[in-house]
RNA sequence: GUGGUUGUAGCUCAGAUGGUUAGAGCGCCGGAUUGUGGUUCCGGAGGCCGCGGGUUCAAAUCCCGUCUUCCACCCCA
């Protein structure tokens, strides 16, 4: 039998990793909690009708479908089957695919459950998405988002939450990052004062996104492209690297949808201007953001130390549930990539002091009846909520020692008859090899006490 | 989806121009050490050389296909 092996794109996680991941989702559910948001669950697969169409022609091509079940074939489209079309041949013998991102099963929940949501509705979700892309480092096929958003408010002070919570999730993780924010009312402005026709604004938000990545001569290039002339490339370059609103103003006199833009921005920050900021937020007119969605703010997170791309990012979108019939409907939300974060604090060491996933005590033994006798502590130590492991077996002392070494524990009790005898338990710290007796009424207030110290 | 790159022991990697029984370090198991791990010494186990096919007297090595890894593009967390 051959070695078995996963689908590319997707991973294990060790226990270690396991304990990392649960680490940062824990901090950010906590902080998702502490802002109002309660926690929904959809199912990984979606219809395709749900799916399809809402990520455009790319988004597309990186859904996953899943074969119907039973005897699919027999039900294929024998044309598209004759002429090898793909696509006429999935609808015909696939009707579900694996979700893309969270938004959209959002979308779909929202409609479905109108009648038992008050809105404004927030809600967080926390659950893996699967796309078909190639992967490459810190892009992969299985990844967890983390999403927050509010559906049904218009309110401009939940962009100004949102960055809050971007804001307080990174300091608490201790990533230093800047976030970034621009609205795309602005960039629709800007479009439209320098004459770039609507069905060309796509490629002209996928353009200067790049302006961080590409030389301004090859920005410049490419927007020759949309009919631009090389002076009002030149001109539109300088208006993107206006950080300051007031600045914005005249460049945009000529657009409402421009100017509605700015506003819109100015109220977020005067929000802000209410409550401390940990990280540095500024203005981007550079950045798009390519999901064709948003229609207001946006706002993407980068970590400043390490080259990885963003970590975070959000908008609003105007009508998200339109496309499911409900018009009118107002959304705005932000996505935490779980693993990039991960990546970015094992690039920057900062799991090392937090030890994370360790547990208290594990109990050895010197013969049987101490043996036994671990067996009925363990159980009274874990009344108390100390976590406990009990070597399984009489092997010899070392070995057991050389486990509990390698192992993620704090502590080691060593009982042998000297221990049973006095009533002293032997506690071994592992981290720095001290070793002190305590009295057995006192181990598990004496391990609580330890475990809070460290915290 | 396009172009490139990678794969040898649990891990990191050696194995020029094809040529006996494929190596090292670390790790693992056992012993020195029957109440003390992460140090030392001795011994041992562990490989369809990613998978399938081809060329050859002979393939880890050359050719083709395929899977996987990483990279650039596209797009994105």
């Amino acid at each position: 039998m051959s070695k078995p092996t996963i689908p590319k794109g997707t991973r294990d996680f060790l226990p270690h990793q396991f304990a990392k991941r649960e680490y940062i989702f824990n901090t950010i559910r906590d902080i998702f909690v502490r802002y109002g948001y309660s926690g929904i669950e959809t199912p990984a697969m979606e219809t395709l009708t749900t799916l399809t169409g809402k990520y455009g022609e790319e988004g597309d091509k990186l859904l996953f479908k899943i074969l119907n079940n039973g005897d699919y074939l027999s039900k294929a489209d024998t044309r598209a089957l004759e002429t090898r079309d793909t696509h006429k041949l999935t609808p015909s013998i696939s009707k579900r695919g694996l979700r893309y991102d969270l938004t959209v099963p959002l979308a779909r929940f929202v409609v479905m459950h109108l009648n038992d949501l008050q809105l404004p509705f927030k809600r967080y979700a926390i659950q893996p998405v699967w796309r078909a892309d190639r992967p490459q480092k810190g892009r992969y096929q299985e990844f967890y988002q983390c999403d927050v958003d509010v559906v049904g408010s218009d309110s401009l002070m939940y962009e100004a939450e949102l960055i809050q919570i971007f804001d307080q999730v990174y300091d608490q993780l201790n990533i230093p990052v800047e976030m970034l924010l621009n609205n795309r009312k602005i960039l629709a402005g800007i479009a439209e004062t320098y004459g770039i026709k609507d069905q060309n604004f796509g490629a002209f938000a996928i353009i200067i996104d790049k302006l961080d990545k590409i030389s301004e001569e090859d920005v410049m290039l490419q927007l020759t492209s949309l009919d631009l002339s090389i002076d009002s490339s030149r001109q539109l370059l300088k208006t993107l690297q206006i950080t300051n609103l007031e600045e914005l103003y005249p460049v945009l006199a000529q657009s409402a949808l421009g100017k509605k833009g700015i506003g819109e921005l100015q109220e977020v920050l005067d929000y802000l201007r209410l409550t401390p900021l940990h990280n540095k937020l500024s203005i981007n007119l550079t950045l798009a953001r390519g999901l064709s969605y948003y229609t207001g703010c946006i706002i993407e997170v980068k970590a400043t130390s390490v080259q990885i791309g963003s970590i975070g990012g959000g908008g609003r979108y105007d009508d998200l549930t339109g496309v499911f019939g409900m018009k009118g409907v107002s959304g705005v939300g932000i996505s935490l990539g779980a693993a990039r974060i991960y990546d970015v604090m094992e690039e920057l060491n900062l799991f090392q002091d937090l030890q994370i996933g360790q547990t208290d005590v594990i109990i050895l033994s010197l013969d049987e009846a101490s043996h036994k006798y671990a067996f009925q502590l363990g159980g009274q130590l874990r009344a108390s909520q100390v976590s406990v492991d009990i070597y399984p077996d009489l092997a010899k002392f070392k070995k057991q020692m050389k486990y509990a070494g390698r192992g993620s524990y704090r502590y080691a009790l060593i009982i042998g008859e000297e221990e049973r005898a006095s009533g002293l338990m032997t506690m071994k710290n592992l981290t720095d090899g001290s070793q002190l007796k305590v009295d057995l009424q006192e181990v598990a207030a004496f391990l609580n006490q330890q475990v809070d110290e460290s915290k």
